[in-house]
RNA sequence: GGGCAGGUACCCAAGUGGCCAAAGGGGGCAGACUGUAAAUCUGCUGGCUUAUGUCUUCCAAGGUUCGAAUCCUUGCCUGCCCA
């Protein structure tokens, strides 16, 4: 194990708060004189089966704790996934059902051995001591917490004042997190800034358990890939660890220059100087190639990009469409002719005939390379040559006549 | 338990009897521009056999009316105040 300040400049790489930072240090030096590896907990609730890079910015962390030589606890918020988190949301989210959580939680398992060491990693669920505790209990852990406090937090009191429903039993969410601290024993909880709150609950209550408070370690939330909004599954603009390669690729590639940044400061380890002296795009193709490979391998890597490059960058069609499309006889009008709408629709990659049709005017329809803006347009096909057909920016299938 | 205010398209939100498939914003999609992006500009954004056509929409079910997102009744849901 190095010494403690070896091991603070790793943990505080990246970290936007350390609760408090004095307290970290005399644990390090406690667990180096006592040989005694700290506890260092994070919490992940279970809402969704997929991770995605916004959590590795956590794991990445762990990660580091873990090789600094560290007892790593990955907490699967079974319990609390049926709560919901309420942190951040602006209305009451629908909790998840058991199956639903169990589900997910193996998913969660699979996905994050792919940062983590398995070997030294402990999985943990918080329905292990929340199952069991009686009502009771639960009862007691409610009263160590009061309702002003509770109403302290900025989104509580958005809602409240915002005359939108507040359930009681979101107040529960931030209590039980905290009490996992307690059974766990936690010296360290990983959080995102926004986690805050939760986080500090637990401190409070381990010290009304008679534990010495864990320190309190708050990351950056990553930005989802539309650069404003955190990376999140709710809103849609995430790059899920289990995304395909050339999927991931093009997620990558899509997000603006700054936030390429940002991906290299926290999703890796490269030298921000070096980057920044790189083209730009180089640096976005260099990212979304490191991104893939470190999740689906370096050979995964390497074809995301070149197919990429063929697909979006020398705007040629790629090896593998998105549809094959083959007409039988009934497709065709007079056994001869398709409408191009028709067409266009029957490949499924469009939601309706009016959408099509749409984009058949606004000129986002190529046939062949061919832009197609008759809405109204028969096509004669001839039988046994394969057509290119390219729906928008990123939709492309192949039609032929069976 | 009582009083009051609400429930509109993916989201926010306007609309209080016909001119409403429903303003505006956001988001999304497309085009231009680019580095494949971002930003910007433009257009589109319920379905259908594309029609100055038709069908289904404004919490739900009934009702009034020639005509209802708009009025009435009941129910469900949310918030506030009082108890």
């Amino acid at each position: 194990m190095r010494d403690v300040q070896a091991q603070l400049d790793l943990i505080l790489r990246g970290a936007v708060e350390v609760i408090q930072q004095a307290e970290l240090e005399a644990k390090l030096k406690r667990s180096l004189a006592e040989k005694r590896p700290l506890r260092v907990k994070a919490g992940f609730d279970p809402t969704a089966p997929d991770l995605h890079l916004g959590h590795t910015v956590l794991i990445h962390k762990l990660k580091h704790f873990q090789d600094l030589g560290h007892q790593v606890i990955f907490l699967i918020g079974d319990f609390t996934g049926m709560i919901g988190d309420p942190t951040g949301v602006s209305e009451t989210r629908k909790a998840l059902t058991k199956e639903q959580v169990q589900d997910n939680a193996k998913t969660y398992q699979r996905q994050i051995f792919k940062i983590l060491d398995p070997e030294k990693t402990t999985i943990e669920f918080n329905s292990r001591w929340m199952g069991p505790m009686t009502a009771d209990g639960l009862i007691e852990l409610a009263a160590h917490y009061r309702v002003a406090r509770m109403m302290e937090r900025d989104d509580f009191q958005k809602r409240y004042q915002e005359q939108k429903p507040i359930s009681v039993h979101e107040f529960l969410y931030p209590l039980v997190q905290g009490y996992d601290s307690v059974a766990l024993k936690a010296d360290v909880e990983l959080g995102g800034t926004d986690q805050k709150f939760n986080l500090l609950v637990g401190r409070e209550l381990q010290r009304d358990y008679g534990q010495e408070p864990q320190v309190v370690i708050t990351m950056p939330l990553l930005e989802g890939t539309d650069g404003v909004k955190k990376m999140s599954k709710s809103v849609g603009n995430y790059i899920a660890l289990e995304d395909k390669p050339g999927e991931m690729f093009g997620k990558v590639m899509s997000i603006s220059d700054t936030l390429m940044y940002r991906y290299y400061e926290l999703l890796t380890t490269e030298d921000l100087g070096r980057v920044k002296a790189l083209h730009p795009m180089e640096a976005k193709q260099t990212l979304a190639e490191l991104i893939v490979a470190q999740y689906h391998g370096a050979d995964a890597g390497k074809q995301a990009k070149a197919e990429f490059q063929q697909k979006f960058q020398e705007r040629e069609f790629p090896d593998e469409p998105d549809v094959r499309l083959r007409l039988t006889q009934q497709d065709l009008r007079d056994g001869q002719a398709i409408g191009l709408v028709d067409l266009v629709a029957k490949t499924g990659l469009v939601p309706s005939k009016s959408e099509a049709r749409r984009l058949i005017v606004q000129g986002g329809i190529e046939l062949d390379g061919q832009k197609q803006q008759d809405a109204n347009a028969l096509l004669a096909l001839v039988e046994g040559r394969q057509y290119r057909l390219k729906i928008g920016r990123r939709k492309f299938a192949t039609v032929e006549r069976a």
